[in-house]
DNA sequence: GCATTCTGTCAATTTTTCTTATCATCTGGC
DNA sequence: GCCAGATGATAAGAAAAATTGACAGAATGC
């Protein structure tokens, strides 16, 4: 008779100390820090996190008030299956063509209501005389040189600093009329890449 | 080093000691034979019950393997919306009408996937000459008198041990012929009622 | 450079948990 | 009734966890 799905736990070998440093360091905090918070000593959180005591429960509980946590999200936190949070720049796939790169952020993750975009614009770059129109929202910022930027109608050069906003389903287009590079990072949701 | 007196876990939200104790019980199981397959001692199931020691992660788990149950499980278990199990008869709703009485269990359960039906078909009662069709499957005994089942162009004449089980899109038809009471408990997936 | 302050680790001591061995109580069998 | 075998509770000692206080290395500020 067993009333609940048994989860990953079971089976896991069941690394206290690595979980406990994982989310502390997830929190950012030192192990002074957190001992400071918890109300107990920073010692006593270094021989957790080297396995080295097998803490109480009451110890454990006070050690993750002061993240805070509760002890049931410590138990089912899956560290395995945590996303991806960090996207180094050559893992970032290009899905730009000609002289416009785009290098998209979090493509691969399953569930995503926005799509981040670290683009490049060559100079004479341009998204096309058919100005561009889909659903949603976007809206980035100008990190280098310049664009031209038209959106229903109305046309302005950004430089870097520079930022926008609108509706997606405005018609758009971006423009490097300069001659440098511009590089800009952009959102857009829901993702339309 | 004072004497205690009192519950030491006082200002924890979780009674681990109380939950612990539920969990054992819920699998029928006393301290020894819990503390014999987990390998640890009657006493420290007892003390961690009575919440006099704050059991140590390594000793919980040790604990929890002999039920068996997973420490996340163990942490996740609400005992305060634990569903209803029992249903007194009097407690039953009954939703049929003329000879036939149908007592529902667990009608109060927000999400079930099937009715459970205490049935009583009066001498004459029918549930109609229009035969009964409806998605799902279902399933029963008879427990008291005699039914004559009619499903899908078969009629059968089922008395008190026979059972019956089948798909409910084909058109079905419950009449008691005798002269006695028919008593039937049934199952329907997904609940009708 | 130097001092300051942070970091994590560690040995020794204190405190708590856990085992051992026992107790009283309850239950079913005869 | 009385015994046999089970139950949960408990005291004292053994074992493990938690604190204390100190250490060395790394980062920060002057």
């Amino acid at each position: 008779m067993r009333p609940i799905a048994f989860n990953i736990l079971d089976t896991m070998t069941l690394d206290v100390g690595a979980h406990l440093r994982a989310v502390r360091q997830m929190y950012g905090l030192s192990q002074r820090e957190l001992a400071k918070r918890a109300g107990v000593t920073n010692g006593l959180i270094s021989l957790i996190e080297q396995n080295r005591v097998s803490p109480s429960i009451s110890s454990l509980k006070r050690v993750l008030d002061g993240v805070p946590m509760a002890l049931a999200d410590f138990f089912t936190l899956d560290l395995a299956h945590k996303p991806q949070v960090f996207f180094p720049k050559a893992e970032l796939p290009d899905i730009g063509a000609g002289r416009v790169a785009l290098h998209l952020v979090g493509g691969s993750l399953a569930k995503r209501s926005m799509a981040i975009l670290h683009e490049f614009y060559a100079p004479g770059a341009d998204t096309g005389e058919e100005m561009l129109t889909h659903a949603g929202e976007e809206g980035g910022v100008v990190v280098r040189g310049r664009i031209e930027l038209s959106v229903g109608g109305e046309t302005r050069s950004l430089s870097a600093g520079d930022g926008y906003y609108f509706r997606s389903n405005l018609p758009h287009r971006f423009r490097n009329v300069s001659r440098e590079d511009c590089e800009i990072v952009s959102a857009s949701a829901p993702p339309t890449f």
